[in-house]
DNA sequence: CATTGTGGATAGTGAAACTATCCGCTCTCG
DNA sequence: CGAGAGCGGATAGTTTCACTATCCACAATG
Protein backbone atom coordinates (compact mmCIF):
# COMPACT_ATOMS: atom_id res chain seq x y z
CA UNK A 1 0.00 0.00 0.00
CA UNK A 2 1.40 3.28 -0.84
CA UNK A 3 0.70 6.38 0.51
CA UNK A 4 -2.03 7.68 -2.00
CA UNK A 5 -3.91 4.11 -1.09
CA UNK A 6 -3.60 5.03 2.65
CA UNK A 7 -4.94 8.08 2.25
CA UNK A 8 -7.94 6.64 0.21
CA UNK A 9 -8.49 3.45 3.16
CA UNK A 10 -8.28 6.37 6.38
CA UNK A 11 -10.09 8.87 5.02
CA UNK A 12 -7.75 11.28 5.56
CA UNK A 13 -5.82 13.92 3.04
CA UNK A 14 -2.15 12.94 1.93
CA UNK A 15 -1.25 16.38 3.27
CA UNK A 16 -2.34 15.15 6.57
CA UNK A 17 -0.74 11.79 6.63
CA UNK A 18 2.51 13.37 5.50
CA UNK A 19 1.85 15.66 8.56
CA UNK A 20 1.15 12.90 11.24
CA UNK A 21 4.92 11.38 9.91
CA UNK A 22 6.86 14.10 10.18
CA UNK A 23 5.35 14.65 14.03
CA UNK A 24 5.92 10.82 14.77
CA UNK A 25 2.46 9.94 15.09
CA UNK A 26 2.98 7.36 12.46
CA UNK A 27 5.47 5.64 11.51
CA UNK A 28 7.61 5.56 8.76
CA UNK A 29 6.88 2.84 6.12
CA UNK A 30 8.97 0.61 4.67
CA UNK A 31 11.35 2.04 2.43
CA UNK A 32 11.46 -0.17 -1.30
CA UNK A 33 13.61 2.80 -2.35
CA UNK A 34 14.89 6.18 -1.55
CA UNK A 35 11.66 8.22 -2.28
CA UNK A 36 9.83 5.02 -2.15
CA UNK A 37 7.94 3.33 1.23
CA UNK A 38 4.77 0.75 1.62
CA UNK A 39 2.27 1.04 4.15
CA UNK A 40 0.39 -1.76 6.03
CA UNK A 41 -2.69 -2.59 8.07
CA UNK A 42 -0.56 -1.76 10.82
CA UNK A 43 -0.30 1.86 9.68
CA UNK A 44 -4.21 1.88 9.02
CA UNK A 45 -4.97 0.88 12.68
CA UNK A 46 -2.64 3.50 13.94
CA UNK A 47 -4.60 5.66 11.80
CA UNK A 48 -8.38 4.66 13.18
CA UNK A 49 -6.93 4.92 16.42
CA UNK A 50 -5.44 8.61 16.29
CA UNK A 51 -9.02 9.91 14.96
CA UNK A 52 -10.84 7.63 17.59
CA UNK A 53 -8.48 9.55 20.16
CA UNK A 54 -9.08 12.96 18.49
CA UNK A 55 -12.59 13.42 17.37
CA UNK A 56 -14.11 10.99 20.28
CA UNK A 57 -11.96 11.72 22.99
CA UNK A 58 -11.14 15.37 21.93
CA UNK A 59 -7.44 14.65 22.67
CA UNK A 60 -5.06 17.69 20.99
CA UNK A 61 -2.18 15.80 19.35
CA UNK A 62 0.25 16.26 21.92
CA UNK A 63 -1.56 14.53 24.34
CA UNK A 64 -2.03 11.84 21.55
CA UNK A 65 1.14 11.80 21.36
CA UNK A 66 1.29 10.84 24.84
CA UNK A 67 -1.18 7.85 24.67
CA UNK A 68 0.76 6.35 21.59
CA UNK A 69 4.25 6.58 23.25
CA UNK A 70 3.04 4.71 26.45
CA UNK A 71 1.07 1.87 24.16
CA UNK A 72 3.75 1.86 21.86
CA UNK A 73 6.27 1.29 25.44
CA UNK A 74 6.55 -2.42 25.21
CA UNK A 75 8.75 -2.90 28.53
CA UNK A 76 5.85 -0.93 30.55
CA UNK A 77 3.44 -2.95 32.50
CA UNK A 78 -0.17 -3.11 31.61
CA UNK A 79 -2.16 -1.26 34.20
CA UNK A 80 0.78 1.31 33.67
CA UNK A 81 0.36 2.11 30.63
CA UNK A 82 -2.97 2.77 31.16
CA UNK A 83 -2.37 5.17 34.18
CA UNK A 84 -0.48 7.16 31.42
CA UNK A 85 -2.65 6.98 29.19
CA UNK A 86 -5.95 7.73 31.70
CA UNK A 87 -3.67 11.02 32.53
CA UNK A 88 -3.22 12.32 29.09
CA UNK A 89 -6.85 11.77 28.32
CA UNK A 90 -7.76 13.92 31.35
CA UNK A 91 -4.88 16.50 30.35
CA UNK A 92 -6.60 19.85 30.28
CA UNK A 93 -5.67 23.24 32.51
CA UNK A 94 -7.53 22.10 35.78
CA UNK A 95 -7.97 24.23 38.56
CA UNK A 96 -10.05 22.64 41.11
CA UNK A 97 -10.02 24.52 44.24
CA UNK A 98 -8.11 22.92 47.14
CA UNK A 99 -11.63 22.33 49.06
CA UNK A 100 -12.94 20.16 46.05
CA UNK A 101 -9.12 18.83 45.73
CA UNK A 102 -9.73 17.76 49.22
CA UNK A 103 -12.69 16.33 49.68
CA UNK A 104 -11.98 14.31 46.36
CA UNK A 105 -9.38 12.76 47.87
CA UNK A 106 -10.99 11.97 51.24
CA UNK A 107 -13.46 10.55 49.08
CA UNK A 108 -11.78 8.74 46.99
CA UNK A 109 -9.37 7.09 50.74
CA UNK A 110 -13.00 6.39 52.14
CA UNK A 111 -14.20 4.12 49.80
CA UNK A 112 -10.01 2.56 49.19
CA UNK A 113 -10.04 2.92 46.03
CA UNK A 114 -6.42 2.60 44.49
CA UNK A 115 -5.93 5.64 42.46
CA UNK A 116 -2.49 7.04 41.75
CA UNK A 117 -2.36 10.46 43.99
CA UNK A 118 -0.85 12.19 40.78
CA UNK A 119 -3.70 10.73 38.66
CA UNK A 120 -5.08 13.27 36.74
CA UNK A 121 -8.62 11.98 37.14
CA UNK A 122 -8.45 12.87 40.88
CA UNK A 123 -8.56 16.27 39.13
CA UNK A 124 -10.76 15.72 36.81
CA UNK A 125 -13.75 14.57 39.42
CA UNK A 126 -12.76 17.86 41.99
CA UNK A 127 -13.32 20.02 38.78
CA UNK A 128 -17.17 18.56 38.87
CA UNK A 129 -17.51 18.70 42.73
CA UNK A 130 -16.55 22.16 41.88
CA UNK A 131 -19.53 22.81 39.84
CA UNK A 132 -21.72 20.95 41.32
CA UNK A 133 -20.73 22.72 44.24
CA UNK A 134 -20.97 25.91 42.95
CA UNK A 135 -24.52 26.09 41.25
CA UNK A 136 -25.95 24.09 44.73
CA UNK A 137 -26.89 21.61 42.28
CA UNK A 138 -26.70 18.73 45.24
CA UNK A 139 -29.21 21.15 47.03
CA UNK A 140 -27.90 24.54 48.62
CA UNK A 141 -25.93 24.58 51.80
CA UNK A 142 -23.85 21.88 51.48
CA UNK A 143 -19.92 21.56 51.48
CA UNK A 144 -17.32 19.74 48.95
CA UNK A 145 -18.02 16.66 51.10
CA UNK A 146 -21.44 16.65 51.14
CA UNK A 147 -21.50 17.26 47.31
CA UNK A 148 -18.88 14.12 46.89
CA UNK A 149 -20.88 11.42 48.99
CA UNK A 150 -23.99 12.52 46.38
CA UNK A 151 -21.58 10.14 44.48
CA UNK A 152 -21.49 7.47 47.48
CA UNK A 153 -24.71 5.70 45.82
CA UNK A 154 -23.25 5.90 42.15
CA UNK A 155 -20.18 3.66 43.48
CA UNK A 156 -21.00 0.21 44.06
CA UNK A 157 -22.25 0.35 39.93
CA UNK A 158 -19.68 1.93 38.58
CA UNK A 159 -17.06 -0.11 40.08
CA UNK A 160 -18.84 -3.15 38.87
CA UNK A 161 -18.97 -2.10 35.30
CA UNK A 162 -15.55 -0.91 34.95
CA UNK A 163 -14.91 -4.73 36.39
CA UNK A 164 -16.90 -5.78 34.18
CA UNK A 165 -14.96 -4.02 30.98
CA UNK A 166 -11.36 -5.33 32.15
CA UNK A 167 -12.91 -8.64 32.67
CA UNK A 168 -14.32 -8.87 28.90
CA UNK A 169 -10.58 -7.70 27.57
CA UNK A 170 -9.21 -11.51 26.33
CA UNK A 171 -6.18 -12.06 28.49
CA UNK A 172 -4.77 -14.22 25.93
CA UNK A 173 -4.34 -11.48 23.38
CA UNK A 174 -1.31 -9.82 22.59
CA UNK A 175 -0.33 -6.31 24.68
CA UNK A 176 -0.99 -3.98 22.01
CA UNK A 177 -4.77 -5.43 21.63
CA UNK A 178 -5.33 -5.83 25.12
CA UNK A 179 -3.90 -1.65 25.19
CA UNK A 180 -6.43 -0.88 22.50
CA UNK A 181 -9.18 -2.45 23.93
CA UNK A 182 -8.86 -0.22 27.29
CA UNK A 183 -7.92 2.77 25.61
CA UNK A 184 -10.52 2.93 22.79
CA UNK A 185 -13.20 1.21 25.12
CA UNK A 186 -12.68 3.87 27.76
CA UNK A 187 -13.47 7.01 25.75
CA UNK A 188 -15.91 5.08 22.85
CA UNK A 189 -17.99 3.24 26.30
CA UNK A 190 -17.36 7.29 27.82
CA UNK A 191 -19.04 8.96 24.48
CA UNK A 192 -21.65 6.38 24.16
CA UNK A 193 -22.67 6.30 27.50
CA UNK A 194 -22.49 10.17 27.77
CA UNK A 195 -24.72 10.07 24.32
CA UNK A 196 -27.50 8.01 26.06
CA UNK A 197 -27.79 10.28 29.23
CA UNK A 198 -28.46 12.84 26.58
CA UNK A 199 -30.82 11.24 24.74
CA UNK A 200 -32.88 9.88 28.27
CA UNK A 201 -32.34 13.53 29.53
CA UNK A 202 -34.00 14.76 26.32
CA UNK A 203 -36.87 12.25 26.09
CA UNK A 204 -37.44 12.81 29.94
CA UNK A 205 -37.57 16.49 29.31
CA UNK A 206 -39.94 15.79 25.98
CA UNK A 207 -41.93 14.07 28.31
CA UNK A 208 -42.35 16.47 31.26
CA UNK A 209 -43.23 19.81 28.10
CA UNK A 210 -46.09 17.28 26.56
CA UNK A 211 -46.96 13.77 28.62
CA UNK A 212 -48.60 11.02 26.13
CA UNK A 213 -52.45 11.21 26.88
CA UNK A 214 -53.52 8.60 28.78
CA UNK A 215 -55.18 5.16 27.19
CA UNK B 1 -19.33 46.74 41.02
CA UNK B 2 -16.95 48.07 38.90
CA UNK B 3 -15.01 46.28 36.35
CA UNK B 4 -11.77 45.68 37.66
CA UNK B 5 -13.95 43.89 40.83
CA UNK B 6 -16.03 41.85 38.38
CA UNK B 7 -12.05 40.57 37.14
CA UNK B 8 -11.12 39.97 41.24
CA UNK B 9 -14.28 38.83 41.87
CA UNK B 10 -14.65 36.27 38.61
CA UNK B 11 -11.02 35.79 38.56
CA UNK B 12 -10.65 36.69 35.21
CA UNK B 13 -8.26 38.73 33.32
CA UNK B 14 -9.70 42.02 32.90
CA UNK B 15 -8.64 42.01 28.96
CA UNK B 16 -10.86 38.89 28.48
CA UNK B 17 -14.35 40.58 30.42
CA UNK B 18 -13.40 43.09 28.14
CA UNK B 19 -13.22 40.74 25.17
CA UNK B 20 -16.64 38.88 26.53
CA UNK B 21 -18.22 42.41 26.70
CA UNK B 22 -17.42 43.30 23.04
CA UNK B 23 -18.45 39.42 21.99
CA UNK B 24 -21.72 40.03 23.23
CA UNK B 25 -21.37 36.86 25.75
CA UNK B 26 -21.63 39.33 28.88
CA UNK B 27 -24.39 41.95 28.73
CA UNK B 28 -23.37 45.61 29.32
CA UNK B 29 -23.54 47.15 32.66
CA UNK B 30 -25.28 49.64 33.97
CA UNK B 31 -23.96 52.78 32.35
CA UNK B 32 -23.64 55.83 34.81
CA UNK B 33 -21.34 57.64 32.53
CA UNK B 34 -20.17 57.83 29.14
CA UNK B 35 -16.92 55.52 30.21
CA UNK B 36 -18.44 53.96 33.51
CA UNK B 37 -20.64 51.24 33.92
CA UNK B 38 -21.72 49.27 37.35
CA UNK B 39 -21.79 45.40 37.19
CA UNK B 40 -24.16 43.18 39.23
CA UNK B 41 -24.49 40.01 40.76
CA UNK B 42 -25.83 38.79 37.31
CA UNK B 43 -23.08 39.40 35.54
CA UNK B 44 -21.13 37.54 38.16
CA UNK B 45 -23.70 34.25 37.79
CA UNK B 46 -22.87 34.61 33.58
CA UNK B 47 -19.39 34.69 33.77
CA UNK B 48 -19.34 31.03 35.84
CA UNK B 49 -21.86 30.20 33.72
CA UNK B 50 -19.64 31.04 30.70
CA UNK B 51 -16.57 29.36 32.48
CA UNK B 52 -18.24 26.43 33.37
CA UNK B 53 -19.72 25.29 30.00
CA UNK B 54 -16.44 26.20 28.65
CA UNK B 55 -14.47 24.49 31.20
CA UNK B 56 -16.15 21.79 32.15
CA UNK B 57 -18.18 21.45 28.99
CA UNK B 58 -15.53 21.61 26.33
CA UNK B 59 -17.78 24.05 24.51
CA UNK B 60 -16.69 26.70 22.47
CA UNK B 61 -17.55 30.61 22.37
CA UNK B 62 -19.43 30.06 19.50
CA UNK B 63 -21.23 27.39 21.27
CA UNK B 64 -21.78 29.12 24.43
CA UNK B 65 -23.22 31.88 22.61
CA UNK B 66 -25.98 29.60 21.24
CA UNK B 67 -26.73 28.22 24.80
CA UNK B 68 -26.88 31.80 26.20
CA UNK B 69 -29.10 33.11 23.07
CA UNK B 70 -31.74 30.28 24.20
CA UNK B 71 -31.21 30.90 27.45
CA UNK B 72 -31.89 34.29 27.19
CA UNK B 73 -35.23 33.92 25.54
CA UNK B 74 -37.84 34.44 27.77
CA UNK B 75 -40.60 33.71 25.49
CA UNK B 76 -39.24 29.95 24.40
CA UNK B 77 -40.35 27.59 26.72
CA UNK B 78 -38.28 25.27 28.82
CA UNK B 79 -38.23 22.12 26.75
CA UNK B 80 -37.19 23.61 23.59
CA UNK B 81 -34.19 25.80 24.76
CA UNK B 82 -33.35 22.75 26.59
CA UNK B 83 -33.13 21.36 23.06
CA UNK B 84 -31.14 24.21 21.71
CA UNK B 85 -28.89 24.02 24.62
CA UNK B 86 -28.26 20.22 24.06
CA UNK B 87 -27.28 20.80 20.19
CA UNK B 88 -25.02 23.25 21.13
CA UNK B 89 -23.24 21.16 23.92
CA UNK B 90 -23.14 18.36 21.52
CA UNK B 91 -22.28 20.80 18.73
CA UNK B 92 -19.22 18.76 17.19
CA UNK B 93 -17.87 17.51 13.31
CA UNK B 94 -19.68 14.76 13.45
CA UNK B 95 -19.18 12.37 10.49
CA UNK B 96 -21.13 9.02 11.75
CA UNK B 97 -21.23 6.58 9.26
CA UNK B 98 -24.93 5.64 7.51
CA UNK B 99 -25.10 2.72 9.01
CA UNK B 100 -24.36 3.52 12.58
CA UNK B 101 -26.75 6.85 12.25
CA UNK B 102 -29.66 4.32 10.86
CA UNK B 103 -29.11 1.69 13.51
CA UNK B 104 -29.41 4.68 16.23
CA UNK B 105 -32.94 5.95 14.85
CA UNK B 106 -33.84 2.46 14.93
CA UNK B 107 -32.60 2.23 18.72
CA UNK B 108 -34.07 5.51 19.28
CA UNK B 109 -37.45 4.15 17.99
CA UNK B 110 -37.39 0.74 19.03
CA UNK B 111 -37.40 2.13 22.46
CA UNK B 112 -39.86 4.86 21.84
CA UNK B 113 -37.95 7.54 22.91
CA UNK B 114 -39.21 11.21 22.00
CA UNK B 115 -36.40 12.68 20.67
CA UNK B 116 -36.41 15.48 17.63
CA UNK B 117 -35.55 14.17 14.50
CA UNK B 118 -32.74 16.77 13.92
CA UNK B 119 -31.05 16.39 17.35
CA UNK B 120 -27.74 16.68 17.57
CA UNK B 121 -27.52 13.90 20.62
CA UNK B 122 -28.53 10.94 17.73
CA UNK B 123 -25.53 11.91 15.42
CA UNK B 124 -23.18 11.78 19.01
CA UNK B 125 -24.85 8.73 19.94
CA UNK B 126 -24.05 6.80 15.74
CA UNK B 127 -20.26 8.35 16.60
CA UNK B 128 -19.73 6.11 19.36
CA UNK B 129 -21.66 3.09 17.83
CA UNK B 130 -19.05 3.25 14.85
CA UNK B 131 -16.56 3.56 17.05
CA UNK B 132 -17.48 0.55 19.20
CA UNK B 133 -18.29 -0.87 15.48
CA UNK B 134 -14.79 -0.45 14.11
CA UNK B 135 -12.73 -1.77 17.16
CA UNK B 136 -15.26 -4.65 18.06
CA UNK B 137 -15.38 -3.43 20.96
CA UNK B 138 -18.85 -5.31 21.31
CA UNK B 139 -17.41 -8.94 20.58
CA UNK B 140 -16.73 -9.13 17.09
CA UNK B 141 -18.69 -9.84 14.00
CA UNK B 142 -21.48 -7.57 14.91
CA UNK B 143 -23.22 -5.22 12.69
CA UNK B 144 -23.79 -1.73 13.97
CA UNK B 145 -27.44 -2.51 15.32
CA UNK B 146 -25.99 -4.96 17.77
CA UNK B 147 -23.75 -2.95 18.82
CA UNK B 148 -26.66 -0.20 19.57
CA UNK B 149 -28.48 -3.59 21.29
CA UNK B 150 -25.58 -3.55 23.93
CA UNK B 151 -27.29 -0.21 24.86
CA UNK B 152 -30.09 -1.68 25.77
CA UNK B 153 -29.78 -3.20 29.31
CA UNK B 154 -28.55 -0.04 30.31
CA UNK B 155 -31.32 2.40 29.17
CA UNK B 156 -33.65 1.68 32.24
CA UNK B 157 -31.64 2.67 34.47
CA UNK B 158 -30.20 5.69 32.53
CA UNK B 159 -34.11 7.13 31.79
CA UNK B 160 -34.86 6.30 35.45
CA UNK B 161 -31.29 8.51 36.02
CA UNK B 162 -32.92 11.16 34.09
CA UNK B 163 -36.58 11.67 35.18
CA UNK B 164 -35.00 11.88 38.66
CA UNK B 165 -32.68 14.31 37.44
CA UNK B 166 -35.51 16.50 36.09
CA UNK B 167 -37.42 15.75 38.97
CA UNK B 168 -35.22 17.29 41.18
CA UNK B 169 -35.45 20.99 39.26
CA UNK B 170 -38.09 23.00 41.60
CA UNK B 171 -41.05 23.53 39.40
CA UNK B 172 -41.55 26.53 41.15
CA UNK B 173 -38.36 28.43 40.57
CA UNK B 174 -37.96 31.08 37.86
CA UNK B 175 -37.43 30.07 34.48
CA UNK B 176 -33.90 30.81 34.06
CA UNK B 177 -33.12 29.47 37.85
CA UNK B 178 -34.62 25.95 36.18
CA UNK B 179 -32.43 25.99 32.94
CA UNK B 180 -29.26 27.05 34.80
CA UNK B 181 -29.70 23.67 37.03
CA UNK B 182 -30.45 21.36 33.60
CA UNK B 183 -28.04 22.78 31.41
CA UNK B 184 -25.29 23.25 33.94
CA UNK B 185 -26.26 19.73 35.74
CA UNK B 186 -26.55 18.27 32.48
CA UNK B 187 -22.65 18.94 31.76
CA UNK B 188 -21.94 18.96 35.74
CA UNK B 189 -23.41 15.72 36.47
CA UNK B 190 -22.11 14.34 33.53
CA UNK B 191 -18.26 15.51 34.33
CA UNK B 192 -18.97 13.86 37.44
CA UNK B 193 -19.94 10.37 35.98
CA UNK B 194 -17.15 9.84 34.06
CA UNK B 195 -14.55 10.99 36.48
CA UNK B 196 -16.52 8.54 38.71
CA UNK B 197 -15.98 6.05 35.47
CA UNK B 198 -12.01 6.64 35.12
CA UNK B 199 -11.52 6.36 38.66
CA UNK B 200 -13.36 2.80 39.16
CA UNK B 201 -11.47 1.81 36.05
CA UNK B 202 -7.84 2.43 37.47
CA UNK B 203 -8.82 1.14 40.63
CA UNK B 204 -9.73 -2.02 38.61
CA UNK B 205 -6.92 -2.00 36.73
CA UNK B 206 -4.81 -1.64 39.60
CA UNK B 207 -6.49 -4.38 41.37
CA UNK B 208 -5.98 -7.12 38.38
CA UNK B 209 -2.55 -5.95 37.88
CA UNK B 210 -1.70 -6.54 41.72
CA UNK B 211 -4.60 -8.01 43.87
CA UNK B 212 -4.52 -7.93 47.83
CA UNK B 213 -3.03 -10.15 49.76
CA UNK B 214 -5.91 -12.06 50.85
CA UNK B 215 -6.36 -12.66 54.69
C1' DC C 1 10.31 8.47 -22.12
C1' DA C 2 6.67 11.41 -20.52
C1' DT C 3 3.55 11.55 -17.00
C1' DT C 4 2.16 10.68 -12.48
C1' DG C 5 3.28 9.69 -7.79
C1' DT C 6 6.56 9.96 -3.88
C1' DG C 7 9.37 11.27 0.33
C1' DG C 8 11.28 15.09 2.50
C1' DA C 9 11.57 19.96 3.56
C1' DT C 10 9.85 24.61 4.23
C1' DA C 11 6.48 27.80 4.53
C1' DG C 12 1.73 29.34 4.88
C1' DT C 13 -3.24 29.22 6.48
C1' DG C 14 -7.38 29.89 9.26
C1' DA C 15 -9.79 29.43 13.32
C1' DA C 16 -10.03 30.15 18.20
C1' DA C 17 -9.35 32.62 22.39
C1' DC C 18 -7.48 35.77 24.20
C1' DT C 19 -3.94 39.98 25.06
C1' DA C 20 -1.92 44.59 24.42
C1' DT C 21 -2.28 49.50 23.35
C1' DC C 22 -4.19 53.68 22.72
C1' DC C 23 -7.46 57.38 23.49
C1' DG C 24 -10.21 60.62 25.62
C1' DC C 25 -12.85 60.97 29.54
C1' DT C 26 -14.08 60.66 34.67
C1' DC C 27 -13.81 59.58 39.24
C1' DT C 28 -11.23 59.96 43.47
C1' DC C 29 -7.97 61.46 46.74
C1' DG C 30 -4.95 64.63 48.69
C1' DC D 1 -8.63 71.99 42.44
C1' DG D 2 -5.53 69.23 40.16
C1' DA D 3 -2.97 64.91 39.32
C1' DG D 4 -3.17 60.36 38.53
C1' DA D 5 -5.44 56.03 38.45
C1' DG D 6 -9.24 53.70 36.35
C1' DC D 7 -12.72 53.26 32.75
C1' DG D 8 -15.26 52.29 28.08
C1' DG D 9 -14.49 51.64 23.56
C1' DA D 10 -11.80 50.60 19.55
C1' DT D 11 -8.06 48.55 16.93
C1' DA D 12 -4.48 45.58 16.36
C1' DG D 13 -1.41 41.86 17.81
C1' DT D 14 -0.31 37.16 19.85
C1' DT D 15 -0.25 32.28 20.57
C1' DT D 16 -1.60 27.75 19.78
C1' DC D 17 -3.39 24.23 17.13
C1' DA D 18 -4.12 21.35 13.31
C1' DC D 19 -3.53 21.21 9.31
C1' DT D 20 -2.55 22.70 4.05
C1' DA D 21 0.26 24.19 0.12
C1' DT D 22 4.49 24.24 -2.58
C1' DC D 23 8.65 22.86 -4.11
C1' DC D 24 12.12 19.63 -5.22
C1' DA D 25 14.57 15.76 -7.18
C1' DC D 26 13.72 11.26 -8.14
C1' DA D 27 11.21 6.66 -8.89
C1' DA D 28 7.54 4.00 -10.97
C1' DT D 29 4.53 3.07 -14.65
C1' DG D 30 2.26 2.89 -18.92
Amino acid sequence: MKIAALSAASGLSLPTLKFYLREGLLHPGQSTAVNQAEYDQGHLRRLRLIRALSELGGLGLADIRRVLAAVDDEDRPLHDTFGVAQDAMAARPHAPSPAARAATDRFIHRHGLRVRPEAEVRALLAESVDALHDFALCGPAHDHDAVAAALDPLLPETLAAADRALASVPAAAPRGEQLLVTVVGTIAWEAALLALRRLALEHASALRAAPPRAG
